[in-house]
DNA sequence: ATGGGGTTTGACAACGTTGTCGATCTGCAG
DNA sequence: CTGCAGATCGACAACGTTGTCAAACCCCAT
């Protein structure tokens, strides 16, 4: 228990400080605040003692200025929405593997702005991050071009890059909506309805082209009136199914491009139980799986993403990256798997 | 030693060489960049160009070090576990509020590890951020006194301060404990379980006394039997329900004390329900409310935290700190709701 | 041409730290 | 005691930027 020394204003104590309580230059208390060889025992000590009692704390920022070539020890994740379960997932795992790596986060979310995009990116690249994992909002990010000339660490997640040649983690969304038709032609459905985000969105094109072609292969036809795009928030999806629900050829089964649409297409369903009891109740499965998908009633067949494999792929990619590694960008396709769940 | 020197041409351009560049001085080119008055227009122009040509990109570490005042921009924000849903959904809230206040966010997950809190806290104070908050792992937090003497603007969330007098905000957990049981005990139930996380947890203490004093307030016995804590996870919380549900003397309702628990829960009842259609199942209430509860089979009433509000008041008292506000420490204890949910 | 006011511009120091390198000290062999 | 190697320590510059302040410039009135 050192006596403290009450410090006026809030500045912190530098090194300059601790230096002359300890009666020794700053480049010995560096020696010793780093652990650096070289230093006396009881120098050593008497410099501890002053850093004990000003509360000493290394200033990062100045000290990643001043060692050349060394990184900030942050990066950064751009996602669409922090609170979405597949981007909290994706940035939780990403949090486990850069941990291990004594990285920081610096998190945010896009919101599909891409505007946005370009301000956090410029933001990231300010604060001179070690590598940044990008979930892309815009179209097309040839903006970022220089910057990879520039040499930041640069990783896609879940979307490819376009306009940029840039390392990347996806999933393939064809084959994914590919086994969710398939499932559902097997069970004998033959009108499934597609519910989509908004089509500038690379996976959600994804998606409904892998609806397509599914049916296509399965021998079914393809009715446009079946394919509802555009939709943001899972009050869309509801309204959106609703509204087909209600139609003079109604679909029997539904493919829910994205979790919150999943959401409102079940939300859709329960609604109708509830308004008739016997009414045929439509199928649904949807892309991007659940936690709690195993409890929700209807039950929810999913298109299931590894998360935590995307996460470790984009680290070990943005690790060999922050390492100097130039080599032509790699793009590596992860294979969905159906979780199917039944009544 | 040659391994620092392969990797040429990396660095990116300085001050300095925009200002040769544009035949200027850097202090000129400082000004441009920072969209300071005092320059002709002919020079900015010259400014912009060379910093167009070159890609520079400012500095913010160095920036930071330079300028009066010394704000960093960026706060840290230790929660739990990003991925889970109560954490991320306070993430993404205090991230629009600190949007708002331009600071970009240091996420951390703690997973109930003191000592991981400690590392992050002196990781953060050494990143020098402009605010914390913390949503407490350790049981007291007595070391960060000297950060709050220091002038490091801190806010508790969920969890109160212990050893320490720092603002909080967070809910009044034996109230939501005494609705939960109140519904419970206004419906019949005379035999209510508590399964809750561990005891070491402020906010599961708080859950377990709200739920045994609104037992006696109500009349009812308080079996210890039927209180069940140090759960972690759902499958803990599945285990120890359907252990309860098999005894001699069985639980007609259970409050689960946290989300994981809630599912841990319901999964059990599901499970009971498989084995045994005619099984008497018992009624689920949950601390923490889901996006999807009204989707959950059987349906979950949950206790609902305003997360939103708990975002805005964290940020606030944090912004108020931030400008030098030196008063003592405010207590926010916002009162939780039911949401109940029928089959 | 001269002076006076304002505007533009740059030299320099400083932020807090670490790399470099030379100065000083220590221990010990000769 | 001297000499010398190795250990210890500090002065100084530098990282990339901005605050300060004085110098240089401009325009126009005298």
């Amino acid at each position: 228990m050192s006596a403290e020394l009450d410090r006026p204003g809030q500045r912190r104590a530098t090194m300059r400080e601790v230096a002359a309580l300890a009666g020794v230059s700053i480049k010995t208390v560096s020696r010793v605040v780093n652990d650096e060889p070289g230093v006396r025992e009881g120098v050593r000590q008497r410099v501890e003692d002053a850093v004990e009692r000003l509360h000493y704390r290394q200033h990062r920022g100045a000290s990643d200025l001043r060692r050349t070539g060394r990184r900030t020890g942050a990066i950064g994740i751009l996602v669409q929405d922090i609170a979405n379960e597949f981007s909290s997932a994706l940035l939780r795992a990403l949090e486990d593997e850069a941990r291990q790596l004594d990285l920081t986060l610096l998190a945010a979310s896009l919101d599909e702005d891409p505007a946005r995009e370009r301000a956090l990116v410029e933001e990231m690249v300010a604060r001179r991050v070690d590598g940044l994992v990008l979930m892309p909002a815009s179209p097309r990010q040839d903006y970022l071009g220089q910057e990879l000339r520039a040499g930041l660490p640069l990783v896609f997640v879940d979307r490819p890059p376009r306009g940029v040649e840039a390392d990347s983690v996806c999933v393939d969304n064809v084959a994914g909506s590919r086994l969710a038709v398939e499932h559902l032609a097997a069970k004998g459905h033959r009108r499934i309805a597609f519910l989509g985000d908004l089509d500038e969105i690379h996976t959600a094109r994804e998606r409904q082209e892998g609806w397509r072609t599914a049916l296509l292969a399965a021998g079914l036809p393809v009715d446009p009136a079946l394919s509802v795009t555009g939709l943001r928030e899972a009050r869309d999806a509801e309204v959106a199914l609703t509204r087909l629900l209600s139609a003079d050829a109604p679909p029997t089964a539904v493919l829910a491009g994205r979790n919150v649409l999943s959401v409102g297409a079940l939300r859709a369903v329960r609604r109708l139980r509830a308004e008739d009891p016997r009414a045929a109740l439509p199928d649904v499965v949807g892309f991007d799986d659940f936690e709690l998908a195993d409890l929700l009633d209807p039950p929810l067949t999913a298109v299931h993403q590894d998360v935590g494999a995307m996460a470790r792929l984009a680290t070990r990619m943005l690790a060999d990256r922050m390492v100097g590694d130039r080599s032509p960008a790699r793009h590596v396709v992860l294979q969905p798997l159906l979780h199917v769940r039944e009544r």
